[in-house]
RNA sequence: GUCCCCAUCGUCUAGCGGCCUAGGACCCCGCCCUUUCAAGGCGGUAGCGCGGGUUCGAAUCCCGUUGGGGGCACCA
């Protein structure tokens, strides 16, 4: 233990005693049982769709319970911090509903961003290396890297605890040589911990855990030469989540085998331990196996693939709801999001993250919105990511709201062909004049249907053309042009003798489809031809026949 | 090397000593519907990793193994 002055002498004057931070954030009003949550995330990148999983963990528990939820930017690591990262946070969480109760400029227990609470952290360093439960560290980088090798040479554990500890032990003296010769230093944790001793702990996923015990000194406060002191996650998060009065930690399994050291961190501290639910991480499939979801290499790892995709936050919630707790897949949507998530029902494996099954869902969802409920959210959506779309769509409202009703209202089975805001050109953009190109003969989108025969049934049916308000009276003008021009009344007749007619009616309708739509999937004919109004079809028909 | 976690159809899961010759959803296949696509209806293929043990009885409990994931950074 180092001489106490000595220990004063290494920090600012005017550094607070811990109790003045106690009494600064004092414990929370909250009800007994009350879970205060937090999300930890740094500004290194977009935000992670785990992050997003967490988040709606940890608000729904802590809002069933009448706690708080807060956010809490850990940004120790200035070399990785990522310009805009911040903005983007804010617009994830308001996707997605996810929205803190307390974050940066908005709480009682800030700051929220670790790099301004360098004051608090080093309160508590101080105190540690008063009482002699941390110590300075002078090793160098090298050295370091020498201990690394040579443990991996002898087949050891690797790391900084017993005799590979350089400073753990030294005499006064040494470390007061090595601060009059101004050498940088770091503060390491002095772990209470024997090898090989084992500690148990519960995990409110996991249930009762047992593992080894921590050993290794970690550091707790990062280099002296730094002009910032900033502490490692380690220290930063055990001194944060006790000020902040946070009592739940949901976090990845990537932390499991840190709990042993986290906890005995909070004890040297005097501090009451958190409960911990790790919860599992979301993976990816490749050859041979899977790997953590990565936001370098996989797109669907990021937040801002689903929302310049376009699904829709419900789509999304209601699929991580399912993955989260497995009896809510089995619930409808609306009952499924409003249910309490429990985290004894949350799964230790890492599930793969499909998005085959994320766009059914999101297409079922899709399907139980009405135009009125689609069309504010696709314009959006398309005033970010389309704006010729968007343009289109606020132009002409009514044909929005007619195209968007074809087979979706006052039918028993809605369409599922929107599966995503960005499927809407793809699927609809026809509807829109502005949008369309139309279509002339020889096309490879008709077939192979003669081009003189193409033009001449085009031709024709522009020049016979009737409106009309019931389905098979309208389908039956190409029925009519389809056996004037031989072709045959049905697939089955088709098949019987094909060189006997140049297609079936299937064939001869495509063709009237293709010049209405430009593409050879479509919603129903006849719903299309009322929407689009006779001039129009006579226009785009009438372009196929030259 | 070492320390943790996990293991039900291709994927996500229900199951937690007998109600399971294992249920649901997505995917895939077939049929129907049939003017395409999208839906919809009906049906189908497909799973408890392996070996011991406990038990009258195990997907379910125990042990081992195999496989998968993650940690061992002054990254978080």
């Amino acid at each position: 233990m180092l001489d106490r002055a000595l220990v004063d002498s290494l920090f600012p004057a005017d550094l607070p005693e811990v109790d003045h931070w106690e009494r600064r954030y004092p414990p929370r009003p909250v009800p007994e049982g009350a879970w205060v949550t937090r999300l930890g995330p740094s500004p290194t990148g977009f935000v992670h769709i785990g992050g997003i999983y967490v988040a709606m963990l940890d608000k729904d528990l802590a809002h069933r319970t009448g706690g708080r939820f807060l956010v809490r930017i850990e940004d120790t690591d200035q070399a990785r911090e990522v310009e805009g990262a911040l903005a983007q946070f804010a617009r994830a969480f308001e996707y997605f509903g996810t929205q803190p109760d307390e974050d940066d400029g908005n709480g009682d227990y800030g700051p929220y961003r670790q790099s301004q609470r360098s004051e608090i952290y080093l309160s508590h360093a101080r105190e540690l290396l008063r009482r002699g439960l941390a110590y300075l560290c002078f090793a160098t980088e090298e050295e370091l890297a020498e201990n690394r090798r040579l443990q991996m040479e002898r087949k050891v554990p690797t790391g900084y605890y017993g005799g590979w500890a350089l400073w753990r032990d030294r005499d006064e003296a040494d470390v007061r040589a090595e601060l009059e010769a101004g050498r940088p230093y770091v503060v390491r944790f002095r772990s209470p911990g024997e090898i090989g001793a084992r500690v148990e702990f519960d995990d409110a996923i996991r249930g009762r855990l047992s593992a080894e015990d921590n050993y290794n000194d970690v550091v707790i406060i990062k280099s002296s030469a730094n002009e910032v002191r900033l502490p490692t996650y380690h220290f930063a998060h055990a001194v944060d989540d006790h000020l902040m009065r946070v009592n739940l930690v949901i976090r990845g399994e990537e932390w499991l085998p840190s709990v042993p050291m986290h906890r005995q961190l909070f004890t040297a501290l005097g501090f009451e331990i958190p409960t911990y639910a790790h919860i599992a991480l979301l993976q990816k499939q490749i050859p041979g196996g899977k790997r953590k979801l990565s936001k370098r290499k996989d797109p669907e790892a990021g937040v801002d693939h689903y929302i310049a995709a376009g699904y829709p936050a419900e789509a999304v919630l209601y699929y991580l709801r399912g993955l989260a707790n497995g009896r809510l897949a089995e619930q409808p949507l609306p009952e499924a999001l409003a249910a309490p998530l429990n985290l004894a029902e949350c799964g230790g494996a890492g599930p793969l993250v499909d998005l085959v099954k994320l766009e059914d869902i999101s297409a079922d969802y899709i399907a139980t919105l009405s135009g009125e409920q689609i069309l504010p959210r696709l314009a959006t959506w398309a005033a970010e990511f389309d704006p010729e779309l968007a343009d289109v769509l606020g132009a002409d409202r009514d044909l929005a709201l007619a195209a968007l009703a074809v087979e979706r209202e006052g039918v028993d089975n809605p369409r599922k062909d929107l599966r995503k805001w960005s499927d809407f050109r793809g699927a609809y953009g026809f509807f829109f004049p502005r949008l369309f190109e139309p279509v002339r003969a020889g096309d490879e989108r008709l077939g192979a249907l003669p081009e003189q025969l193409v033009r001449d049934f085009a031709a024709a049916f522009v020049a016979d053309y009737r409106d009309s308000d019931d389905s098979q009276e309208w389908f039956g003008q190409i029925r009519d042009l389809a056996a004037r021009f031989g072709f045959a009344p049905n697939a089955k007749e088709y098949k019987k003798n094909p060189e006997g007619y140049p297609g079936s009616i299937r064939e001869a309708s495509q063709l009237i489809r293709v010049a209405l739509t430009g593409s050879t999937r479509s919603p129903d004919l006849f719903s299309m031809a009322r929407t689009l109004g006779r001039d129009e079809i006579l226009r785009r028909v009438g372009a196929l026949a030259g």
